[in-house]
DNA sequence: ACCTGAACACCGTTCAAGT
DNA sequence: ACCTGAACACCGTTCAAGT
């Protein structure tokens, strides 16, 4: 068991960058974002609170450290990884489930993700991946950097929702009893949003997802057409593969 | 100045909701989200902190209050208010600009209103307001719910991200320098993202929101188009104003 | 009815001192 | 080098008691 290529010299060290994030992450899932303080993290490792500011200068860093390990994955889905020859607008559809899911993934995951701004290799890696295909469909810079913003604006914001959503009534009641609620004590007032109500209030959040992303899709796709200088067009149909 | 019909009786009331909100809203404006507290927020009220909870249950309902006020008027932004005939599309993107104008005209104005779920007036109306230009031009009621949700999501997420990259790179820096730095420092690891990066790291916020607004749009006319069981399908040009 | 004063149970963060 | 112990400067919230 002992790796030979340790480089710990002195004691073997409690507390390291890797166990805390993951230890993070379980208090995370088992007690939710408002509990995560720096004294029960050090608590569940065995620590002082203290000694958590040796390898992470502030709670920011450690919380931006569990965004980044949270999208572990995410860049390579298993569906856009297993069909590299799909259509672009698939795989950009795989990307943006494979980031809700792994958002969806632990508990306040949402939430994490977007109080932060990770820089490391998954989020980086994501970025990388979704840009590539956008590219590789014939779109230029600026085009497939706003796309990647407005796919992973909407997959924060519509998972940020879901998550608020499903969790009990606690502090901040969301959408299923409040605003029911507030539409319907005043009959008159809102006709239109009290006929959505049924929808708004519902618990499929995953054709509402959906429903958002084939709107963005058909949008890119007409942009596609009707579109700008694109040096070759792509992904009109389904074939097509193209190398280098 | 005494109007007859004040209902107070015993004291003047140095505390009221409206003036709370008020006051905390220029504290938001003055000093941030962070900054904002409820000791502070009680002595710009000349009070003590204990008697803010009067009027608000928790800081969390106080929250709630300020992200109505700041919705105040969105619904009925001048554009699409003036031109009651306008294509739906327009009507609809006019809305979203509305609603992030109202989120940029404060400070943290996006992440005051993403931690919160306001059913107060002012909210509720933007929703009826944006739900009744869909159905007037021919979406159903599940379509209309969740093109809400994914207009809202996007442009709330969009503010988001505006509003965090335009302060100063205080304890969580957003995309400008760390962003870039990140991408260059290994140079062939992430070639799509670095073509990408002036974009990404670019100023000209109202230039993405466009972008995604538009994609939204043109993918909502080929729902409208192939789409299901409409009774009337409207907005295909520009006139067609439709009454009752 | 409305607010004060003071407390309760916490926070994130720092830093000398130990080992 | 790595962690402890203890403190600093705060938090949100509650509630008897005053006026």
């Amino acid at each position: 068991m002992s790796s030979p290529s340790t480089p710990a010299r002195g004691r073997p060290a409690r507390l390291d960058p890797d166990r805390t994030v993951g230890t993070a992450l379980e208090l995370l899932d088992e007690a939710g974002l408002d509990a995560l303080t720096m004294r029960r993290l050090a608590d569940a490792l065995g620590v002082q609170a203290g000694a958590l500011y040796r390898y992470f200068a502030t709670k920011q860093d450690l919380l931006t450290a569990m965004a980044e390990r949270m999208l572990a994955d995410a860049g390579t889905p298993p569906a856009a990884a297993a069909t590299p020859d799909a259509d672009w607008s698939e795989r950009l559809a795989d990307l943006a489930r494979a980031m809700r899911a792994a958002l969806l993934a632990r508990r306040d995951g949402a939430r994490v993700f977007a109080g932060t701004h990770s820089t490391g290799p998954h989020t980086l890696g994501f970025a990388e991946t979704m840009i590539g295909v956008l590219r590789e469909a014939g779109f230029d810079d600026r085009d497939a950097a706003h796309t990647l913003m407005a796919v992973a604006n909407f997959t924060v914001g519509h998972t940020l929702e879901e998550q608020a959503a499903l969790r009990p009534g606690s502090g901040d009641p969301a959408d299923p009893e409040r605003l029911c609620q507030a539409v319907t004590v005043t009959p008159g007032r809102f006709p239109h949003l009290a006929t959505a109500l049924p929808t708004l209030t519902g618990t499929d959040f995953t054709a509402g997802f959906e429903f958002g992303l084939r709107v963005l899709v058909q949008g890119l796709r007409t942009l596609d057409r009707t579109g700008h200088r694109h040096g070759y067009a792509a992904g009109h149909g389904g074939g097509g593969r193209e190398r280098s």
